[in-house]
Formats: C-alpha cells, sequence, structure tokens
DNA sequence: CCAAAATTGGACAAGCGAGTCCAGTACCTG
DNA sequence: CAGGTACTGGACTCGCTTGTCCAATTTTGG
C-alpha cells in the first residue's frame, strides 16, 4: 500500500538524519540503504524538488536535510515523492453530496486520516531516538553506527 | 493510495449488498457505480475467485454475494482484490533483524495495522445502516432507492 | 587549467495497473 | 433446438512506476 518509491524516500532521509550534518553522497546513501542507485539519485532529487534537502555538485558535495531531525515528519517526507490523497469529495464524482462523503467512503477517508496522523506525529528525531536495540536501518546495534569514510 | 480497482471492488460489494439477494448483472452494478463495465467486469471475477460472490451465466443470471453484509467485512472485499501487505520482516532483507522491526518501518505497519483494524471492523451492514443522509453511492436520498429492472 | 568528484537530466526498457474489445461458453425461455 | 442473455477469458493498448545508463554540468583541489 506504500510505494516503493515512499519506502526508499523514508530510508535515505532517515539515513541523512542519522548521520553528522554535513551530508553524504547519494553512493554513501544508496550503500547504506540497498537502494539501487540511480534510481535513489531520481528519488533525492524529487526530495530536493520538494524542499527537503539541499544538494551540493562536485568534490565533497552531497546531499544535506534542509530542516533537523526534529522538525521533519515521515509524512512530510511521504508528501514530497506520493502525496498522501485524502477523499475530499464523493469520487463517484455525483453532484448531489458535494463535500459529504457516503458512508463507505467516510470510512474509507477515516483509514487515510489515521494513516495521515500517525505519519504527521513522527519525527525522524523520535524515529533515531527510539529506545531500541535495533537502529532505524538495521544492520548494526546502535552503539556501533558506521561513520563516514 | 488505494487503488482504482479496490476502489471499484467496493462500490461493487456494496451494491451489492444494497440490492435484493436475488443480486444483479455486471451492467446493472456497472450503471450503479459509475464503473467501467468491462473493467468491473475482471473485478467481479477477482471477487468470484477469492469467493465473496457468486456468478450465475444466462437470462436471470448475475453477481450474489455469498455472505450476508453482517459477515462480510470491508478488509475481506480490500484483501481479495489488493491485500493489505503488513510489514512483516525487514524490508532491508537484513538478517540482524528477522522479525524485529526497526523503528522506521515499526511506524509504518503500524499504521498499516491500523488501516487493517479499521477496515476489519467494518462490515458493510455498518456502512449501509450507517444513520446518515446520504446513501453509500450516493446519488439518491435514503428512501429513494432505485429498484431492478 | 585540468582532472576527479558529484549531482543533473534525458533517453530508454521492463513490468504492472487500468481499461477496451471480442470471441467463447453456459444458461434460460420459448 | 434456437436465440437471447450474461459471464468468462484472452489479446491488446496506454500510461505510470521502477530501474538503468550515459552525457552534461558544477564544484573542488592540485
Amino acid at each position: 500500500m506504500l510505494s516503493q518509491t515512499v519506502e526508499y524516500a523514508l530510508r535515505a532521509v532517515v539515513h541523512l538524519a542519522s548521520q553528522a550534518p554535513q551530508g553524504c553522497t547519494t553512493d554513501e546513501i544508496a550503500e547504506a540503504t540497498l537502494v539501487p542507485r540511480a534510481y535513489l539519485s531520481k528519488v533525492l532529487q524529487s526530495l530536493r524538488r520538494s524542499g527537503l534537502v539541499n544538494s551540493q555538485r562536485g568534490i565533497g558535495g552531497g546531499m544535506t536535510l534542509t530542516k533537523t531531525p526534529q522538525e521533519l515528519t515521515i509524512l512530510e517526507v511521504v508528501n514530497a515523492v506520493e502525496p498522501v490523497q485524502r477523499i475530499r469529495t464523493c469520487p463517484l464524482g455525483l453532484a448531489t453530496h458535494g463535500v459529504r462523503l457516503c458512508p463507505l467512503h467516510k470510512r474509507l477517508d477515516n483509514a487515510l486520516a489515521m494513516v495521515e496522523e500517525a505519519f504527521a506525529s513522527s519525527t525522524l528525531a523520535d524515529v533515531l531516538n527510539e529506545p531500541t536495540l535495533s537502529k532505524p536501518l538495521c544492520e548494526f546495534p546502535s552503539t556501533m553506527a558506521p561513520h563516514r569514510g
């Protein structure tokens, strides 16, 4: 139900947030998150166009977050690459309803609202600081994070 | 976030549930739900293969639900055409985790779980009997349901 | 200035979702 | 049995998602 691109974008952003603020190159992110390099660069471009990351070319360049992990929510990342489409008007286009959804679509939209709310209330900092044995992108226990080469 | 096919399947099933138990033809459902006829027939075939509807060819034939609206949940319909894919193991395939999800994927899966739960706890009867002015598939106020021709 | 590092953008391909069309098959009625 | 009704299944199209590859561009460092 969540697209592959959303998954990739979240991995990339979580990895960026877990690194020092100087940022990472696309290759570094790709290696750490196991996302295909060439496709990841497309996803990152999309995040850049949405203003979630800055990019810097050339030696020493790479990607950086434009916000702190405390300020960036999962929802913002999801919406940057594939916006959560709430159901605001009757999908059958029946004028009788306008904004009043029928019971079916009200329930569907409620589910979407719950997802939206859950995503909006999780910041990247929440994800990174959650007390757990497993670091966000797995691989290593929380104490042995790899550092930038 | 919900596919068009899921939307169509739900419309079809809700319409079937709102009709007399003798069922409807594909054409009738298509007309009532504003779903393209030829595609709807594919969706209905899929519902039949999942055992949610029975089909009958020939004059007087059509589609019928195999359960009462009280027994049929939104989740069953959704799962028949596009199963809710919970995240059960680390999508990065990292063996370190096995079933333990990292904080990121735990949150994503939580959202999916909420949706699953919301869908599982809504039966078609719930949808049809909800006290509201708008009938499920819109078009008419609750008292002037069109009947089978 | 040159070369290496890094992002950017476009072209391309495979696969899937959505949708159409049509021939085939089963069923009922007369 | 004939003919109309209705579902079934396959072939096909179109566009989007995922993914690859490469040439162009920007930036830094020697």
